[in-house]
DNA sequence: AATGAATGAGGATTCATTCAT
DNA sequence: GATGAATGAATCCTCATTCAT
């Protein structure tokens, strides 16, 4: 009778107790338009609730807690992005050399970030610590994904083996995640900075070369 | 200590119209503190004036509000910042090479994000976007700081004319920004972490060089 | 089991319009143990619905409101102890002596108060005074039963005339109704205090006898 | 510098960590009278403050949280009449008889229950179990008085050894807690109570007596 | 300079209740 | 008979702020 897990899409192994339904999504949704757009403070439950046309109090039929919903902004999110990049990666040729499988992994990410439905890496600056630090093993298994995909690099001789990816990635994904703060101000697309960051990290910006 | 408004880099004309004191530079520090290690909603008055020991309604004698305390963590944060990276520049010889004065200037912003009395770039990431928006005039102007400096590497030539400063500039300082947050929990030094922003954003991490 | 109309003492009168159904039974029993053992704030709709497997909703089904619920509590409570302290009087021989009748009045009414079934006087101490005053009827009728027993000790000569029952009654019911409160704790069986009760009552405590 | 226990009135020996002032006194006692009246639910603290002529928040100047008051009511209570049934018994003469003791008691008892000042017990029975445990240790000690008091009546041969009394006690002050609820309705004055429960007590009610 | 006391606006949350399905 | 979803009113509590002292 309870078959809910069966229901959830195979490789998504979050222990999800709640059952999502379409309400659930819409009102993470809105939490998580109201933070990107005027921070965590104005993220009230009244707010979200009037962005999806409810009362305050009916959001509590939904979720448990305010933190729930902001949880799940987060961890929806991560989950997304790994599984958007992940995907762009294994739909690559078996041999595809590093520099295609940066740019791929690089350009998804980032159109993820600035695209519409991917606010996530947005919200979690605005984030107390407290919730932040709950979300970390996600992050965490995010960044293992780039550290293998650096770490295929300098196996096949393709990125210098002196770097030290366990500070060149966090290094890196930092900057990354910053893009959406900057980019609609500057005018560029996200095709831009995509571009610009791969070439940046690969070459670097000497006139030498 | 209360230099300040002689430090402040020409053009920075804020009408400071309130008079230093040593108490209003307690108080935005302790904010600091508090915002740095548990967030921008643990930061109540109250907090505040218990790290100062005093009661909630005596801070209301130095400052006219908790935004006022706030933004002066900001803007003393990057007029800091920003003297600091300017007087490395200005200590270099004239005709010091590009790499010489990125990597000045990196080890000095990366140092100051990193040490004890700069938090604000910490902090900078807990507010809210109204607040933050306040404090962008001086954010641009440092940014032109390092505008600046690119642009001496392409007019020297060192610098790869190829490349859109406007879109590389946020590019690098976003990366940069982040340091603090994973920089403990790397192990790395300060030092090490600058050395990783110059040589990458150099020379890329190609094993070709 | 549902027999409850037909139990009612005569002259107890109330135009209880609802059809009794089993449902409305377990409900009523469910909300009381909540109250019993939680405490009046943690009876909840929900609570309710959940010990009974239903949602909350469905509660208004069966019942057009809390309150009502709560009411049923008493009434069914005061009206079930009513008829087994009758009934217990009832078969005694008609010349039962009074210490015999107070005896068997006095174990019947421990006795249910303290059984698993009996749990209204538990209930009633939490209930808010506007619910109180609402079953005052049907405890005034139980209180006059008492008071028509010891009536009868004064008329037969074996109580002394002199003492003021109207006093009397609720003083010594008042002291019977609190032994749930304190009995679980003291260890003792309901026959124990049940003899104390009569014992004192009767013949006092002072050491002359 | 911290000298606040210092003054402390010898022998409430309660950890007291708040410091008491006249507006606390005033919110606890019109929280009480509240309960007492309308029952523990309406005890909001917006009517509480009503009472005291403030708004709801400031209550939070003076008491952490609702339970705080609550509990001051009960430990306030209970000491009060601790201090003042003790005093009774403290100011007769050392031989005086246990008759002339108990009546001392339970007059004061009964004067203290029903007098304005003093409406703990009244507000005990409204309040969640919860709340009740709390202030157990502090009832339990005014029980231990009037075990010694019983005691002294088996010691001196006046009251029956064969009673126990730890069962005794708790009967005999559950009746006389109840006192308050139907007193006022019966008409009759304190004293006429107090009476009635001493002579029951001692002699019984038997006509033979 | 500082504080004790208060305020008012607003926050999250809970709950009895309703009603279409 | 029962439920899922929603509501609105109320609750406790927090906080920036004010002001007389």
């Amino acid at each position: 009778m309870r078959v809910r897990s069966a229901r959830r899409p195979a490789g998504t192994a979050t222990a999800q107790v709640t059952k999502p339904s379409p309400m659930r999504g819409e009102i993470v949704a809105a939490a998580a338009e109201i933070i990107v757009r005027k921070g965590y403070a104005a993220c009230t439950m009244r707010a979200v609730a009037a962005l999806v046309d409810m009362k305050a109090g009916s959001l509590y039929y939904h979720f448990k807690s305010k933190d729930e919903i902001v949880e799940e902004i987060l961890n929806q999110g991560i989950e997304t992005l790994h599984a958007r990049v992940a995907e762009a990666l294994r739909s690559l040729p078996a041999d595809a050399p590093f520099a295609g499988r940066l740019s791929a992994a690089v350009g998804v990410h980032v159109a993820s970030l600035v695209g519409k439905d991917q606010q996530h890496m947005h919200v979690y600056e605005h984030l107390p610590p407290v919730i932040k630090r709950r979300s970390r093993k996600m992050r965490e298994t995010y960044t293992r994904l780039w550290l293998d995909l650096f770490a295929g690099g300098v196996a096949s001789g393709e990125v210098d083996a002196g770097i030290d990816l366990h500070l060149l990635v966090p290094y890196f994904l930092g900057g990354l995640n910053r893009v959406p703060e900057w980019m609609r101000a500057s005018g560029a697309s996200s095709d831009q900075v995509a571009a610009l960051a791969v070439t940046t990290l690969l070459d670097g910006i000497g006139a030498g070369r």
